[in-house]
DNA sequence: GCAAAATTTGACCGTTTGGACAAACGTTAA
DNA sequence: TTAACGTTTGTCCAAACGGTCAAATTTTGC
């Protein structure tokens, strides 16, 4: 693993680097991966395709570098959902942020979606690691909390993925939401729309109580 | 329009663009569109380059081809929503049909995100129209439900997002799905338990009644 | 100011890819 | 039988692509 030994890099490669990154994230998230040029890259980076395969290696090491700073990001929301708080809150808060991330980083969410679509080929290897032992822990915690009574008896792992889907569905799917809300409203209210109804589903469905 | 004249083809002509189209299906769903090559596609349908493009007049034909199709069955669910029927057995019922498609077509979830991640340049114009016509249509007869205090009120159009969006997931992000549910959980009950979790989602919410 | 190091570029290379084409082969019907 | 038509294949081509390299230019440390 190369990874592990840390690269001496002078502030140019630093500068340049991020600029790369941020280009190819706009190009890839777009395209995906085989659907991207290290030209269109280097074009986006405003530098010349030699210069852009001096600061990585190959147009898959860029694409590396990408994902495996993501998935860190990607998952952070997860990471925060607190044992010890009230579970409604902290379930509402996730969802509240997963949704942000969507509004605020579709790019990434996009690059992300790719990536699974394809097969995960570069990232199995985290997905059956790092996020499985993740979700084991805080499917652990949201089934204590179904135990006490908190919330109703339901499989915590799909109502993950149900939060997932739903969220990321808005930076993923984002071309065909805004078609079939139509410029009326399709405007960038949809995401504060779409946050409100996901927090009334969660909590307490569509069949009025009584 | 060359898609108006109808094309007079031979039984073999038939048959022949059939074995494309499933491979072309198998193919593209995995790789993308510009992932995917003409020759892998030859090879999973079993015959030559040139004999394929005898076929079909481009890789991007055989592209359209696939899409136009797929679009009309993939909204047929929503198109059996009953504004007759019991508002909550419809729900129900349009949930069990989306993910039983989930299940049983999952490349041609997979076809269709690609399509839509990558800003749906060849099908964006029936979303504008074909699509969004249908998704008004049964948003007003939610609406209508809602109205009769037979369902919660909410955004009819959220709703539909979060269906296909809980749905389609278990198609698109299956690799992921199974990676957090490990071999035990990841078998092939997971269509139903996720079915399970999303009627109960869908109808009660997470927050226990009374 | 200057030498060494870092950066940038134009030219180039081998491979892959979508597609064209003519020749060969097979089928059908008079 | 044979001519017309449909099908299949080997060969080829131009463009696109990922990546290399040596030379030119700029920056950095003394």
């Amino acid at each position: 693993m190369e990874s592990s030994v840390k690269p001496r890099r002078t502030r140019i490669q630093r500068e340049k680097r991020e600029i790369i990154l941020e280009a190819a994230l706009e190009v890839f998230s777009m395209h995906g991966f085989r659907g991207s040029t290290i030209d269109q890259i280097a074009e986006a980076a405003g530098m010349s395709k030699p210069n852009l395969l001096y600061y990585f290696r190959s147009k898959e090491d860029i694409h590396n570098t990408l994902l495996s700073r993501l998935l860190e990001t990607w998952i952070a929301p997860l990471r925060e959902i607190d044992a010890e708080g009230d579970p409604v809150t902290e379930i509402r808060s996730y969802i509240r942020r997963k949704m942000e991330m969507a509004r605020d980083f579709p790019r990434e969410s996009r690059l992300f979606a790719n990536e699974i679509l394809q097969g995960a080929p570069r990232i199995l290897p985290m997905l059956d690691t790092d996020l499985k032992n993740l979700v084991d822990e805080k499917a652990k915690v949201i089934r204590l909390w179904m135990r006490q009574g908190k919330l109703v008896n339901a499989d915590p792992y799909h109502l993950i993925f149900s939060i997932w889907a739903t969220t990321q569905h808005y930076a993923d799917f984002d071309v065909q939401v805004r078609a079939v809300l139509g410029p009326d409203r399709g405007g960038e209210g949809r995401f504060e729309d779409a946050a409100r109804f996901l927090e009334q589903l969660f909590i307490g469905g569509l069949v009025p109580r009584g």
